[in-house]
DNA sequence: ACATGCGGGACGTCCCGTTTAT
DNA sequence: ATAAACGGGACGTCCCGCATGT
């Protein structure tokens, strides 16, 4: 069943591209359809709970495929304020080629669903723990308490996350560099005064 | 008319709490007129331009009644850190007293609707300098390079908006109040060694 | 009130045009307003009986107008053929002028309207009558009799009404011109038949 | 599926009626769906492309259903006089019947949407064409010149066009037996001295 | 695994007409 | 004579979800 997973998949992916980009409510099944050239019949094969079962799972995959990328810049980068500077560095890049359209690929579901879907919020809360521990993984290891470290990590995603959106508006990538520069500064200045 | 002006009003608050809350896609204008118990003609006489003006619309009133209360802020905290935590404790609360229901009045509008909208965005830009300026000029006044100050209000502006949606999320204002301390400490800190 | 009975004449010339080209039910009263630049408070105050009276007033001052042109060149063309072929040559240019988007002034009106409207029915028979009128009066003066002469009009003016449609969809004027040639013919032969 | 295509045919017919009496802009779809008792997702379904798309199909479904009859009438009138005739009697018999509230079945459609709606002027354009083309070969097999037929043919069509309205409005039958007549006889006079 | 054909509702737009007040 | 502010309904579009059939 290659070919039947592609399919499933290819949903998945254009479900989470064009939610990034116009948003949850917005996005049409039948577009995510026609873009993801997927057969009509398949999505409620795949996705029996509806759209809000896509939101989740859209949710999911982009959140994974985000972590993937933070774990495979963690092997060159192997202190927090580096990983920090690479990831920022990695959105920024993200964001100028798509002309400043996209987004935070969850935030819009979030701000969308949240509270009225369980699962969407569980999704999200997991995202974000993992995104977290990915930083505070790093910090502890560096000597920092874990109190401090889960500090510091949750100001990195909230600036990386409040800074897409200014990035969008200002059409510029500065405010993501210029963020994730002073959290990375603060890393560094917190963990030598500990 | 005061009678007048009164429905527009209202609609435009109502907007702005429903976007804030269930996003503007999700937001039938329907709802708007029922919730703020306006009469249906007055939709299309105030607001010509239809749902997009009203999302223009709704996001100013949003963003000056914010300004209105950081202003008001800034007479009792005169110094950007503190008016920076002062802040961010009245966004926690007003978070925790909505059942983290509610969030940024912004975000979501401009999720939705950048770069379709071009009001919108130049809406959003506004709002953002301003707000920014508001500590921006503080900082400047505590002897901070005007670079400087521009980046740290950057921060702060990213900070807070990215908090708000994990405070949502986690149903805590942890996130909140702990990143603006950490932005507040970061202010104090680089104003000293500067 | 010089002034004001041109703000009438405005609205009734602006709404026949309007009429003539998109058709009775789709031209909007704001639109309209809009064009004729008239002020909108004029519309009810002229025309109380709403969109049917102007309607009704927009098909009487077209057909006012068709005749006044249809007695100018009877002027010069004191035949029936003659007078038909001098009409048909400038309805075929107004046509062409339009770019073929134009029609009959009344035959939208006519079509959208009757039975409904009573007054639009009776606006619309007395223009087909007195456009008829103007043939038959100078066929009979020719020594036709009148009810020939009433049959041979009826046909100059269905002829150019159908040929008004056709020549619209065919963006070309040599329906309206073939149709009023053949229709002359038909006078002249049966006239000296007669 | 048989049944499907009932619903498909039940809306065609049903709009082609109503758009005749009413109109094309005045017949609201919903208006369509609850008298073609077909249910609401089919309408959508099978014309995806709306109004206009069901307003084109709705003309060439008139059409077609015209030209059928047309052909029918061939079989016993072979010669282009007698065929305008037997048509014309016809026109006459449905115009009577529905007590002169309908109409040509093209004319509303056509006038209200020319030349918005391309598809809609190419489907009244071949509609006209193959109209022409019943009388035009007859006329042709019968010695006439193409061009004296395609010219003859015209002015047939658009006589029955034009009476269509007048007998509307007259609430008479005569200006299309009258009308016909005339050019029956033309049909026969020019053939004779050709 | 997928297609067809519903099913019915909600959305945003826009309309025509009226009221009230100058 | 004109403007402001309703008032409420209808329009066309499009949505999400569900049968049924194969």
């Amino acid at each position: 069943m290659t070919s039947a997973s592609t399919h499933r998949r290819n949903i998945l992916r254009t479900a989470a591209k064009l939610f990034r980009k116009n948003g949850y409510s917005s996005t049409g099944l039948t577009e995510i359809l026609t873009e993801s050239k997927a057969p009509k019949g398949s999505l409620y094969y795949y996705f029996p709970g509806g759209k809000e079962q896509l939101g989740e799972e859209a949710l999911r995959y982009a959140a994974d495929s985000l972590m993937g990328t933070l774990e495979e810049l963690a092997k060159s980068n192997q202190t927090a304020p580096s990983l920090l500077l690479a990831f920022a560095s990695l959105l920024a890049d993200w964001m100028k080629q798509s002309g400043y359209q996209d987004g935070c690929p969850m935030a819009t579901t979030i701000l969308e669903t949240v509270p009225a879907s369980a699962g969407i919020t569980a999704a999200a809360f997991e995202a974000f723990s993992s995104w977290r521990g990915a930083f505070g993984k790093l910090l502890e290891r560096d000597g920092m308490s874990s109190d401090e470290a889960r500090r510091l990590s949750s100001l990195a995603v909230a600036a990386l996350e409040g800074s897409l959106i200014q990035a969008r508006i200002e059409r510029s990538d500065a405010p993501i560099l210029e963020a994730a520069a002073l959290v990375a500064w603060v890393m560094e200045e917190r963990n030598r005064s500990a």
